[in-house]
DNA sequence: TTAGTTCTAGTCAATTTGACTATAACTCCT
DNA sequence: AGGAGTTATAGTCAAATTGACTAGAACTAA
């Protein structure tokens, strides 16, 4: 009891803690359908709160560091990944995030491509999971991820970030999954060719993709840039 | 030399501190031409740093409030208005915004009616400006507005947002000069009508507008809800 | 009564979108 | 060597949307 009243006490005297966490996402594929899917990696708690359950990456901000560095180092440190796009998502801050004391996250969002995500450390306390099968997660962490899927899925509608979640070079057919897996629905192969190719910053090269058991496909390539965050305005 | 010095460990000691600002948009008359500009309250500073300079109004994050309550609370506090429209814009946290701290700033934006602006407190330190003739504010605010701008302008081309900058009632004609005003550019009255009427959350009334010049206009309404951020999401 | 103004409904061609068809170009199998 | 299977790619056509424009309706001011 008297504990607890001196908790509530400390927890009104020091500010609000500040931490930078990131939700990672990749393309795998499926374990049975081989399809393409989108994947999340997550880290085990290794002490309270929420001990031994799975959380977004994330940790401290040092002060030597803009909020953009500390994701993107938290995230090689913790995973491994160097991200080929990385944006800030949003900044929760509601007053029972953590039960122990009040804590700000400015969370991040991030897209590797799958060859980085092939390399990734996986171990007993960082695994991948499909973004649609998480079950619980740490904190709000559940929270957190939804709104990040809904922005991905937001973003991609409009903007080109489908290709950062795809290597240099991609066939059509492979832009075509990533929006499907995203989106999660079927897109007719014919109209969606129509359309990104209308778009300026897909460039045709003159490779071709051998191997499949069909016509080879075209290879093509991205060539725009990647944001318009305030933190990458300045870099034209 | 010594105490610069001593500035510069004390800075790496403390813990970053963190602030709550708000960008306010309201819809003013312009002096000359009379149709509706974009304003912007600010404050001036009253110490140091950037003592006498303008910027925008917040202050720092209590305990017992969520981010967007401190925001709406602090915007009160300074301006005296109640938003119709709240969202968060982005977390600053630039190593050097504040010459004498690590400042993170989780920056709001609002939208005022036009009932409540006029209302607002005016004093010799707290000012409506038009938002495209600011001159050079504290810190690094002028970036900030700029991409608040960026951000209102996008989202009004989407999203149902510019009803936020008008009354209950509005004709269709109003909310055209919304468009204009933001977007900075002139829209076919035929055209623009004809879209505004294809959406559902805009419903007739049987209200005329009287009081002008020529043919009273209909009067409309908008029935739509908020936002899909992340805190406003549980409030359906 | 008439001129001036904005509101409002409508037309029409140009563009974009969605559903679909047909041919091309490869691999695999026999 | 010659299909059969599979995906790539181009193209057609109707429906829906957009942009530019015309014209009548409904008010005020003179």
């Amino acid at each position: 009891m008297y504990t607890a009243a001196a908790n509530v006490a400390e927890r009104q005297l020091a500010p609000p803690s500040l931490a930078i966490s990131t939700v990672i996402f990749a393309l795998r594929p499926s374990e049975r359908s081989g399809r393409p899917t989108l994947w999340i990696p997550l880290v085990r708690r290794i002490r309270e709160p929420f001990k031994g359950m799975w959380a977004l990456p994330g940790g401290p901000l040092t002060h030597s560091e803009s909020l953009q560095d500390a994701a993107s180092r938290n995230l090689r440190e913790t995973t491994g990944l160097a991200p080929s796009y990385l944006e800030q998502l949003y900044a929760f801050g509601g007053l029972h995030r953590s039960p122990t004391q009040r804590v700000v996250s400015i969370v991040y969002w991030a897209l590797v491509q799958p060859t980085e995500a092939a390399l990734a450390d996986e171990s007993e306390n960082v695994k991948w999971f499909r973004a649609d099968r998480l079950g619980g997660l740490a904190f709000d962490h559940n929270t957190i991820i939804d709104y990040a899927l809904w922005r991905l899925r937001n973003k991609m509608a409009y903007g080109s970030i489908a290709y950062h979640l795809l290597g240099e070079y991609f066939t059509l057919a492979q832009v075509r999954e990533v929006y499907e897996a995203v989106l999660d629905r079927e897109l007719d192969p014919a109209n969606f060719r129509r359309q990104v190719k209308a778009t300026p910053e897909i460039e045709e090269t003159d490779q071709y993709l051998q191997g499949g058991k069909h016509r080879p496909p075209r290879l093509y390539r991205f060539s725009g840039r990647p944001g318009l965050d305030p933190d990458n305005r300045s870099t034209p």
